[in-house]
DNA sequence: AGTGTATTTATACGCTTGCATAATTAGATC
DNA sequence: GATCTAATTATGCAAGCGTATAAATACACT
């Protein structure tokens, strides 16, 4: 004889994509708060306020559940990588120097982002899909940074050999992800800019031009 | 009635130290190949050839083994550093291009490396005593590579004002950084020791030296 | 050789995990 | 408003986890 038994949770019928986005965004959290070992089932559920259960009906394995997620990150701040350059001028020079100022800055710049990069990390290592999925991510952003520097470099009226902008792809990305890197560890002990300036001012160095003067009009 | 029952493991008993450190490599490559997941205490002990009940005699705690292989590999990430400083020559310049070929060679950049400190920024960005004892590492790296920068900029007869050697600082320690990831990530994409020359050159192009000449002989 | 003990193995327990499946229900359709 | 179906909950299971603890054994000492 059952006596008090739990009433059954309520609950509402969502749209696949609506459902789906909150799974991911739920992953999200867990990860960023706990790591990647934070983000059980029964968790992420909780956080989507829905049963375990559903997890699987959307997503057919976990795995597919996280990779989600970790695509999801790397579009969000790609995404808004390329927003920067949208509003950006014409000028080739400021939108390089716009699009580095957007990297290291909020909402890129920030420690929750690093929370689920480093989390997703250790993922890359194990799961061969998913180190594809980095590797793509990898090369189409440094392909988009190649393509600003090629532009600006012509701009100022400087040689762009191919060899010659993917070094300074390879370089320049390596100061905008150390600098990234910085921020998000200690972003506390930076003045306000100073990472997004430093950045800019090293990579003017590195290319030998200048990303905030009009420069060489003939 | 029990037959045929497997005999018992045979053993050697080992000295404290050789245990210690024998179970420290097998954390290692079990992080290395399969993420820190992989890490289980009966796949370490496997590893070790040892069983898994011996974890235990020498670390309280599975955490207390982890927190010492992420310490041994830190530990040995900044000797490994050093040393190249020892064996390096006497011109500043010589030793900073010989501290960033360190950093941006094998041992160090190594996708097992980065895997363990990616781990352990969850812990990290969790306790705050391991934040502390985190941002101390980070300030002590800089500050060490300051003191080569100013080193270096002085041998080159140039001027090294404090607030212009922070910046610096800063900004060399994300290329090293921003390179070593690129590296640890996919090194396989890169030439051999190409990542440490795109990282000499634009750390020559940020100070406005050159590291390879003696230079300037008055 | 015998004894003692620190080291190591072996076994088991409680918990959590991801996944499977049955039972329910919300909401559209007629 | 009855019916039907897809979305959701609820329950259970087998496997793996870290840890606790008892039993065995290698080795030093006498």
């Amino acid at each position: 004889m059952k006596l008090n038994s739990a009433p059954r949770k309520s609950f509402r019928r969502e749209g696949e994509d609506k459902r789906r986005e909150d799974l991911i965004a739920a992953t999200l959290e867990c990860v960023a708060e706990r790591g990647l070992a934070g983000a059980t089932v029964r968790e992420i559920a909780l956080r989507a306020d829905v049963t375990a259960g559903l997890i699987r009906y959307y997503f057919p394995t976990k795995d597919e559940l996280i990779g989600a997620a970790y695509r999801a990150v790397m579009n969000r701040m790609t995404v808004q990588a390329s927003d920067a350059l949208k509003n950006a001028e014409n000028d080739p020079r400021a939108r390089l120097a716009a699009f580095v100022k957007a990297n290291l800055g909020q909402p890129i710049m920030d420690p929750y982002n690093l929370s689920l990069w480093a989390g997703f990390i250790t993922l890359v290592h194990a799961d061969p899909a998913m180190a594809m999925a980095h590797r793509d991510g990898y090369l189409a952003f440094r392909d988009e940074l190649e393509a600003l520097i090629r532009e600006a470099l012509l701009a100022a009226e400087k040689p762009a050999l191919p060899n010659h902008t993917r070094r300074h792809a390879i370089a320049v990305n390596a100061i905008i992800d150390g600098l990234w890197l910085e921020g998000c560890l200690a972003g506390d002990i930076f003045a306000d800019g100073e990472l997004a300036d430093t950045g800019i001012t090293a990579i003017e160095a590195v290319l030998g031009i200048s990303l905030k003067a009009e420069g060489g009009a003939t």
